[in-house]
DNA sequence: TGCATTATCGTCAGAATGACGAGAAAAAGG
DNA sequence: CCTTTTTCTCGTCATTCTGACGATAATGCA
């Protein structure tokens, strides 16, 4: 049997909320193609590696961890014949949500690794596309599952909770309605019971994450960017 | 440069709706390994082509078209390292949507071809995980997009379309506030000002699928089984 | 003490939903 | 031809959900 042959890559849409805004973490390549380029960080599935695996060592190489409050998932994969000048490479992109706290440390083939805000950037390879891809797919995910939370540690406030969407979205929530949203949705927060010290204002019960895989009735956004 | 080689396959989970039934698209395999199993159909990625274009391929030798009315839409990769027997094969899983009219036709590596209800199959490789997580997509995509509509011609009623719902999520609903809902939610449904004729009871007016990309405010399942 | 700030609770009108009644318009059958 | 059956379509009504916003609670700070 004769077919084609490719290699196979992952690369991770990482994601936070830093000072209210959207980031995502880039690397500036130390290799070429596209030398000092930045992009999306990833790298070459291992010849014995789950898809998976492989996404989550690369994950750990650049931040540390995806420990509790984090997410990982399959974004999609990208395939044009020439997206890769070294030949046929098929990635395949997987998206993540962390909480702030990690500093990015650089891999061992990278220049640089940094927290950016979404925006124009002009990436390597095809990775502008799949950067959009996965801030859409997080812009929607917000909407029918609890994962809002997992861009916050494992404590959280409420206000924390809205800030996040408001990052994600580029929106302002009603923050009194976001409350009632929050914690009348079954499964969505649980309450531990304590509470913040010591910010400005009334103190804030904490929460944490609920068990629910989805919500119902989802949290829907105003308008729709189709 | 060294990395491992790879050969990527592109699989279809192809839906449509059968009296009232939901069914999926196998083929029976003409090749090895796993001669004469069900399983979805699907083939390797040729040298110089687009993932989506291989998929599109597929289809077309399988079933004849995806035409006006069809979608298809990438679902996930799978690339287990012990998935397939002969070596390191990552497949780029796609899922169609069809209108009833086609019958299949058994490509040039399948003994047959065939529409099946779904349920469980033992189909080979991981083509069983591979159709679950298709199907789950499905329903979860008549909630929040008029694709719905991509199961039916051209031209449908409302009936014909809560039909296809009732299939999908395998539950009744009430034909009066499905119409309501159908009819009222902007770009949904578009009149044609025809209606059936022959059929027994009243006619019933035709419409086409609308404009909208997604569905607002969504089509909510009773029951969440996430 | 008074003020700014933030969290939380309540109220109220409008929209959406679920349950269901009832009429309209055709085929089918005596 | 007239009645029955079938299916489509429009209304009604109580309940729930949402968006807008007022009011109060509980802290830090000047």
């Amino acid at each position: 049997m004769s077919y084609p042959v490719f290699a196979v890559t992952v690369d991770l849409v990482v994601l936070t909320v830093r000072d209210g805004e959207l980031n995502v973490l880039l690397v500036q390549r130390g290799l070429e193609p596209h030398l000092n380029q930045w992009a999306l960080p990833g790298g070459f599935v291992h010849a014995d590696e789950d898809l998976t695996s492989a996404a989550r060592r690369e994950l750990g190489e650049e931040t540390g961890l995806d420990g509790p409050g984090g997410h990982l998932e399959q974004l999609g994969s990208y395939g044009d014949p020439d997206r890769d000048p070294r030949g046929r490479v098929v990635t395949v992109a997987y998206l993540a949500f962390l909480p702030d706290l990690p500093a990015p440390t650089a891999g061992t083939d990278a220049a640089a690794a940094a927290w950016k805000p979404i925006g124009a950037h002009g990436l390597a390879f095809d990775h502008d596309r799949i950067l959009a891809d996965g801030i859409e797919r997080a812009r929607s995910k917000l909407e029918y599952t609890p994962l809002a939370a997992a861009f916050c540690p494992p404590e959280f406030t409420i206000a924390a909770l809205r800030q996040v969407y408001e990052a994600v979205w580029g929106e302002k929530i009603d923050p009194r309605n976001f409350h009632r949203k929050a914690t009348t949705t079954p499964g969505f927060v649980e309450s531990t019971g304590r509470s913040t010290e010591g910010e400005p204002g009334r103190p804030a019960r904490l929460y944490r994450r609920g068990d629910a895989a989805l919500l119902n009735p989802p949290i829907l956004r105003r308008k729709l960017d189709g």
